[in-house]
RNA sequence: GGGCGCUUAGCUCAGUUGGUUCAGAGCACUUGGUUUACACCCAAGGGGUCAGGGGUUCGAAUCCCUUAGCGCCCACCA
């Protein structure tokens, strides 16, 4: 009792997380209730916070504080990602900053670097989203490059080594020029990009004749090793079996033929470069075709590239095109749209490069993978991505694992030789040196004969893991953590790395555990800006999280973002939500007041209105945990919190609030107190995942409220079946409510100051409601009538009948014309009802209980058209 | 080029296996309020041929076909 300060987001939130932290409920044991697990998708060690961590953490926040309420052991493991490429890249542009050469640094001196900015940047994101109230088990924080981690990684690389699924192979892969690095297809960019088609003549050998191919890479004529025509093209017969010459490096090469080369394109005729394209690879391959590689790591020109040796290919391009034009083999320029891809990380043109590199089979992991979605053992929410993954794990691809990078998990591939083959995969250099021993028969290996492979692996070669990883699943596989946590129930996180992440997951579960890494798949969407641009920093229309932390509260942005995101689709991201978010909280802050700032008298007895709003509330938050059961499991997030909005702000304040508030001064009696106080304690239940603070600071400051220490920690309400008694008083107050709208409404229309309603009490019955109408309806006074009364607007609280006077000619007016209106609407319903059941195919086909509906919808229309006429009549006297 | 999905009030979205005259919610908007928790408030109200066209059905926002616009995923056409 007494007064509360104005709500302080600041301090209560700094407040509530410490006092959680102190008491250690975030951390979770392994005990005899069941486990609901969560692990984070693992940020960027280096990352700072964005608005899709926030939108992505909020939803797991709610989802285990929910959990924790429920009665689960409930364990959300927080963590970050080494990031391979992401991390290098920014270490290698702090070190030129600093005037050093990546180059000129040894492995072990980068590494060192590379060490020392994650300590001084890694983690800042996971203090960032303690401000936001995330309840993760910080103990279990965890790094994918911990020593665990690693090994665990290092482990599961020489399994699928010895099952035979990982190799090594002179492939075509995705060549980053500017980190000097392989990618994955995934990681690769296409974008569609305006460039020229050019056509050049090649001489044919020992004849004067030449032949013309179309090319949009001009610059990659010296490692031109065929040229390619379909053998069905007549235009072409006479060139089978011919050579012609590449122009500027006058080398001789075959043409050859197949079907591959399409008739219709360009000229026809295609040249082959096997280094530097794909399909020309495959041509190459199929037709013994020598491979001359004319580029540097850096995407130079090397030697082969002749004069042009040492400038960048786009430089050459230009200068090429014009060289070609002086000696007359350019026969014309087109323009020409084509797909260029870049790089996700660096933005670089890739390269298709032919290198040694290392891949993972993937067809056949894949299989268990893809069937537990299809029969939905992992759920995707929504289900529209099923498609896409199913289309994905159908055309698998074998995967890159090899990154030429050093920040990462170095591939333990050892080799005492130059030959290909002459290299062992084992945990240890210690162990490979006694495999290469065995390998050789050679006893007087050392270890110093042994290079370790210099590449480091895929960053997702070890966050596929990680669902395990971090219970210390792979290395111990029977330990007692993984088999308690493991499966976990959902994860969070975006559709971008649904193949990326979350389907090497679910393939690396049924692997090493014979099992699903998770139950649920949520997926968020992308979180964009008010005219649906992707929220970026180059764009500069992101706001800073921590920011909005400061402005409206972490509550406040809680709901806010939550307001409008449904599973799957782009949050457009607006800071209005927000407000409306700490409107909200303010609402329940005040809510709060008002209950506490109340005296309480126990020698007063509870009015029997103040009975029945308790019981009607009763009813409506039973009807809301049930919807707000049906949300929950289909994850339908958003229509919770708007479920929990509406029952909070409406039913609660403005409805049940307002109907036991005693009179300014009065104080209110101890039963009712009692009971509102119990029903705010569950209030607070349902709030608590979405506005944690807030609802903590209350709970906590409630002194009558029940012996749980802390709201965190505190149980969901109970589902209850409504009595029937409450079923009576839920109806009675559904009638006081219906008529205080009436009666506002009709003030409203007709702008009187003042209204005084009649009442007819024709058995004598409670005047108990009669305080609260007047109230509510804000009337000047309220008259006990005997006998009806005519001209008036009427409505019905059991056996009391309320009269509400129509006065002036206009509002009768209105008032007829509005109720013919619906006299028009009703015996128009009525008629349609009536014609459905006369209608026999419908009786006939239609589900008995649909008759019912429509039987019942009858009798109600029926006597609702007896009554609209009964008030027409006595409006019109 | 192939595949998937979307289009419902000014905005963001709900609308379950077709079945209340079904067209909803929140916000925004309009009007009225100095009620002693809250103007981050209270009350009332106006907004939509469910993208266009066709079909199936007793009945369609919901199922089928088609047109237009948008989005996503996959793919090597030089």
């Amino acid at each position: 009792m007494g007064t509360v300060a104005k709500y302080d987001a600041k301090s209560v939130e700094e407040k509530w997380y410490n006092y959680w932290m102190k008491n250690n409920y975030f951390h979770s044991e392994v005990d005899e209730r069941e486990a609901y697990t969560i692990v984070i998708p693992p940020p960027n060690v280096t990352g700072v916070l964005h608005m899709g961590h926030m939108l992505n953490n909020t939803i797991q926040d709610v989802l285990i504080r929910r959990a924790r309420l429920k009665g689960y052991n409930a364990c959300w493991v927080p963590g970050t990602d080494h990031a391979s490429i992401a991390t290098e890249a920014k270490v290698v542009a702090k070190l030129k900053e600093d005037g050093i050469d990546k180059n000129e640094l040894t492995r072990a001196e980068f590494l060192e670097h590379a060490w020392a900015w994650t300590h001084k940047h890694g983690g800042i994101i996971l203090e960032q989203l303690k401000k936001l109230g995330a309840s993760c088990d910080w103990e279990r924080t965890a790094f994918t490059m911990d020593p665990n981690l690693s090994a665990s990684v290092i482990k599961v690389f020489v399994d699928l080594y010895n099952k035979g699924l990982i190799y090594r192979g002179y492939r075509m892969v995705n060549w980053d020029p500017q980190a000097k690095t392989t990618l994955s297809d995934e990681e690769v960019i296409y974008e569609e990009k305006q460039g020229n088609l050019y056509y050049l003549k090649y001489k044919i050998e020992g004849s004067e004749d030449t032949l013309t191919i179309a090319t949009t890479r001009p610059e990659t004529i010296m490692g031109d090793t065929a040229i390619c025509i379909n053998p069905n093209d007549e235009r072409f017969t006479h060139l089978k079996g011919k050579k012609a010459i590449v122009p500027i490096a006058n080398r001789v090469i075959p043409i050859i033929e197949d079907d591959y080369v399409d008739v219709e394109f360009g000229t026809g005729c295609l040249k082959v470069t096997p280094a530097h394209d794909p399909n020309d690879k495959t041509l190459g391959d199929k037709h013994n075709l020598e491979v001359i590689d004319i580029f540097n790591d850096d995407a130079t020109l090397n030697s082969f590239g002749l004069h042009y040796e040492g400038k960048d290919r786009f430089v050459v391009r230009k200068e090429i095109v014009k060289e070609l034009e002086s000696i007359a083999v350019l026969e014309k320029t087109e323009t020409h749209l084509n797909k260029v891809g870049t790089s996700e990380r660096t933005k670089a043109v890739i390269e298709p490069k032919l290198s040694d590199q290392w891949f993972l089979n993937m067809k056949d992991l894949a299989k268990p993978a893809l069937d537990s979605v299809l029969n939905k053992e992992v759920n995707l929410v929504p289900e529209k991505f099923i498609n896409t993954y199913r289309y994905w794990m159908e055309n698998v691809r074998d995967w890159n694992i090899s990154r030429q990078l050093w920040w990462g998990h170095q591939i333990p591939a050892y080799y005492y030789g130059d030959g290909k083959e002459d290299f062992v995969v084992a945990e240890s250099k210690e162990e490979a040196l006694v495999l290469a021993k065995q390998k050789t028969n050679n006893d007087s290996l050392v270890d110093t004969d042994l290079t370790q492979d210099p590449d480091a692996l895929d960053t997702w070669f070890s966050s596929w893991l990680w669902p395990m990883s971090v219970f210390n699943g792979i290395l111990e596989p029977d330990n007692k953590e993984i088999n308690y946590y493991y499966p976990t129930n959902d994860l969070v996180t975006a559709p971008e790395i649904l193949f990326f992440w979350v389907a090497r997951m679910i393939i690396a579960g049924y692997e090493y555990r014979g099992e699903k890494p998770f139950t649920n798949v949520y997926l968020t969407g992308i979180v964009r800006d008010k005219q649906r641009r992707k929220m970026s920093k180059s764009l500069g229309n992101s706001p800073d999280p921590l920011d909005l932390i400061d402005q409206y509260g972490a509550d406040g942005i809680r709901v806010g973002m939550l307001l409008s995101s449904p599973a799957g689709n782009d949050l457009m991201f607006d800071e209005d939500l927000c407000k409306q978010g700490s409107a909200f909280v303010n609402k329940i802050w005040n809510a709060f007041r008002l209950i506490n700032g109340w005296e309480v008298d126990s020698n007063i007895k509870q009015s029997e209105a103040s009975a029945i709003a308790i019981d009607w509330y009763k009813s409506r938050f039973q009807e809301a945990l049930i919807e707000l059961e049906d949300h929950y499991s289909k994850y339908r997030i958003s229509d919770a919190l708007m479920t929990t909005y509406k029952l909070i702000w409406d039913d609660f304040c403005s409805w049940l609030l307002e109907m036991i508030k005693p009179a300014y001064g009065s104080p209110i009696d101890s039963t009712t107190y009692q009971q509102v106080i119990t029903i705010l304690e569950d209030n607070l239940k349902i709030l608590h995942p979405f506005v944690p603070f807030i609802s903590e600071e209350i709970w906590q400051q409630l002194s009558d409220r029940s012996t749980e220490e802390a709201l965190i920690i505190a149980s969901w309400p109970k589902q209850e079946t409504i009595q029937q008694s409450l079923i009576e008083d839920f109806e009675i107050a559904s009638d006081v409510i219906s008529g205080i709208r009436t009666i506002r409404k009709e003030k409203n229309i007709s702008f009187k100051e003042t209204i005084e309603l009649s009442v007819f009490n024709n058995e004598n019955l409670s005047q108990s409601f009669d305080a609260v109408i007047a109230k509510l309806g804000n009337l000047s006074s309220l008259d006990y009538v005997d006998a009806k009364v005519e001209g008036a607007l009427s409505f019905r609280v059991k056996s009391n009948e309320y009269f509400i006077p129509i006065s002036g000619a206009i509002n009768v007016e209105e008032e007829i014309k509005k109720l013919t209106e619906e006299l028009t609407y009703t015996q128009g319903f009525l008629k349609s009802v009536q014609k459905k059941l006369e209608n026999e195919r419908f009786v006939n086909n239609a589900p008995e209980q649909v008759i019912v509906n429509e039987r019942k919808k009858e009798a109600d229309a029926e006597a609702k058209i007896i009554t609209l006429k009964s008030s027409l009549e006595s409006l019109r006297n």
